[in-house]
DNA sequence: ATTATCTATAGATCTATAGATAATGC
DNA sequence: ATTATCTATAGATCTATAGATAATGC
């Protein structure tokens, strides 16, 4: 756990910088506290990374790349849409659980600095297979509503459905348990009942 | 408009420094810039509010009452309950449409500052009838739940969907914009169907 | 007299860099 | 020789306060 198995300093650096700006983002984080976390000088980190800014874009765009991929791809290529979707929901609820800082790290950084907008414009645009999924997606679903057993709905609103849902629940998580304080043996079952209720819901919630 | 009709330094400066604090949140809100936006000295800002954290409490108070208060509140007593939820939901909506910035504050503070939570704590415990109300629309979802007419779950699922689905909305609205550049013309017509989206979504969503 | 406003500044950070020293690779 | 690490420090903020001056209320 401790040992740090050789890991070189500016691997190690940069996953303590991850843990710091997923945990705080940006602003409250300082190269002092990553160097510190690192147990190494504050200089080090920008001799490595030069400036603080560019260590954030190093982390930042490995997220958002992160964040982007799940919803995106796609699995279960022509089975039942229902089905289809309802593993999409979970496999990005799936992910968001094994990075539960990342929704706001990356709606902090796209909200306070617009900079980060345009690296995500450009993450989106750069990956050619990303319009073309988010294409067979639409035709799916299009597919569905003639059939008439979606009803009338664009996709744009149903992928803003689905983050919603699964990124909103994973943002409020600290301030459920700072209100409520869920016990730690019954936070597994909460947030696996919330992950039911989040499919139902956004399948239930498109249905005619 | 930039006349200030005698609004006095003091009360000046909160509003400058609510306007701040929302669209950057405190850690990003300098005092020095508080009291430029109020067309003062930055020493005054200390003189009326001593302390930067002091002043952010007060607007940050105001704007958790402010959140609260629409949640909670009921209007249409004994209606049918899926007309009440629908008015509920159009009403948490409209109260977000007039602060947007509203949602990114309170996820930023309450996340970023644990000291935070303690204050929404209190401010939960402290409006007696906060309780009440929720005990009520327990009852009357519970109610419908052995009547057939909702599907089986908690009345804390069905707040957090709607949160989740009005505030995930107006927190991601930046982030919609610098992306996919939404014209100012249609801008209106693009909130207006997602408020229509996100009610029959939930309602639908919450069927058995 | 009291209250509002300003100027000036101390003390805390924090980022970034310069320059010294230690470790490593041929 | 080159690369990694450290110490020290300049320069930018930023918060908070002390102390001077201007405005206002009796």
């Amino acid at each position: 756990m401790e040992v740090d198995t050789k890991k070189g300093m500016e691997e190690l650096i940069l996953e303590k910088a991850e843990e710091l700006f997923l945990e705080k983002g940006y602003a409250l984080t300082s190269t002092v506290e990553i160097a510190k976390a690192a147990g190494c000088n504050q200089a080090l980190v920008h001799y490595y990374y030069r400036t603080k800014e560019r260590l954030f874009q190093k982390v930042f765009l490995s997220k958002i790349g992160l964040f982007l991929s799940i919803l995106l791809k796609i699995d279960g290529q022509e089975e039942d849409f229902f089905m289809n979707l309802r593993k999409k929901i979970g496999a990005h609820f799936d992910l968001l659980m094994k990075n539960p800082g990342l929704p706001f790290l990356i709606l902090n950084e796209l909200t306070t600095n617009k900079r980060n907008i345009l690296i995500l414009k450009e993450e989106i645009s750069k990956g050619e297979n990303n319009r073309s999924v988010f294409l067979k997606l639409e035709e799916s679903l299009n597919k569905e509503i003639s059939k008439g057993t979606v009803r009338e709905m664009t996709v744009m609103d149903l992928i803003l459905n689905i983050i919603s849902m699964n990124a909103f629940f994973f943002l409020s998580i600290p301030i459920i348990k700072g209100v409520f304080g869920i016990e730690e043996n019954k936070k597994k079952e909460f947030i696996e009942n919330r992950r039911e209720e989040v499919i139902t819901s956004i399948l239930n919630g498109i249905r005619p």
